[in-house]
DNA sequence: CCTACCGATCGGTAGG
DNA sequence: CCTACCGATCGGTAGG
């Protein structure tokens, strides 16, 4: 039936984005994905055609469980610095429940990627860009509407929030240290002259 | 002659260390490693009895590479704000002139070994954790000489300035902006309430 | 979606 | 440090 094939496709996808955020995007086998999920390799070829389709397939159902957890609630408020603190808590909170097993999926594959060649990396630099665009729209709101002083720059405030999410993940994943996503938090708010909900500075 | 072997063994680990930081620890393979040295797979088991040792090899002379390039040449310079300036400079400068093929080689791993378990995984979390430990040691002392507030907790601020590495390297490497550094560079300045020297906030 | 199979490459060893 | 080789596993295909 046409339901249940998209249904295991679905699943071999999400199976795989859970995968690739611990052995990466290039060390995910076939093999490893199809024993995963009790199927057989070739099972996944029915499915994909190569790996890279695979690959590139996987990326793309993972940004949509990234948009919906971090980007989609925080467009529920004010565009400018609220959207921006919104963005950052959705994100803290989507890698403290570990939506991927091996923490943000897009955080682990831009830094697997960084120096490769070929669509699986353009594709990934693409999907870092747009959320990197979104921050980016949205400090230029904060500047516009005088919620941040003029002379702030928009890159530079951009480079700083990722900057702080970048730390967050590699303080919680690597290292375990629970208070890395208070902290974060906390830094989001001082960064803005907010007085934090995270306890005293 | 003993000389020449540890001179090919230091020919393998640097080389290693460059693959490292494209590929990755794990995505590195031995027959690769042994094409770009021209010599033949066997001729790096010579070297080391296994890919763990090797890997492990790889960690201790990239970790001796980057105190050299980042710690070291700030030591020169007082404790406190002063060295934590330059060592983040340091860092800046080892990113920029590509030290590493892919960036710098702790950052990548660092990202790579995540949520895995293993030898392999502890040794780069303790070299980061080294790197970290150093930071924190100048910040306390940036405290403790009243350079900064007295409210100011040095596990935040060590946080900070590694989303400012972290952002300037995805920033450099992925997406190849040429500015990444000069920001990176600018925003350590701004954070110690110092006049940039690279221009105009 | 499976079994059965392909050539290529993996990490690693024997023996020199 | 090499040639020659090992079993296991890789990505991928044939045929059903």
């Amino acid at each position: 039936m046409r339901a249940d094939g998209q249904r295991t496709r679905a699943a071999i996808l999400r199976q795989a984005a859970d995968l690739a955020t611990v052995k990466g995007l290039d060390g995910l086998t076939i093999s490893e994905l199809a024993a995963a999920l009790g199927m057989s390799k070739s099972g996944m070829y029915a499915h994909f055609e190569s790996k890279e389709a695979l690959q590139l397939a996987t990326i793309d159902v993972a940004s949509r469980i990234f948009d919906e957890a971090v980007v989609a609630p925080a467009l529920h408020v004010e565009p400018g610095i609220d959207r921006l603190v919104a963005m950052c808590d959705a994100f803290f909170d989507y890698l403290q429940r570990r939506t991927f097993p091996g923490g943000c999926f897009f955080v682990v594959t831009a830094l697997e990627m960084g120096e490769r060649i070929g669509p699986v990396k353009e594709c990934v630099q693409h999907c870092h860009a747009d959320f990197v665009g979104v921050l980016r729209q949205n400090a230029e709101v904060a500047v516009g509407r005088g919620q941040l002083s003029a002379t702030e720059k928009p890159d530079v405030l951009v480079f700083e929030l990722n900057g702080v999410i970048l730390a967050a993940h590699v303080h919680s994943v690597l290292h375990g240290k629970a208070d890395a996503l208070d902290i974060a938090r906390q830094v989001v708010r001082r960064r803005f002259g907010l007085t934090g909900t995270s306890g005293l500075v």
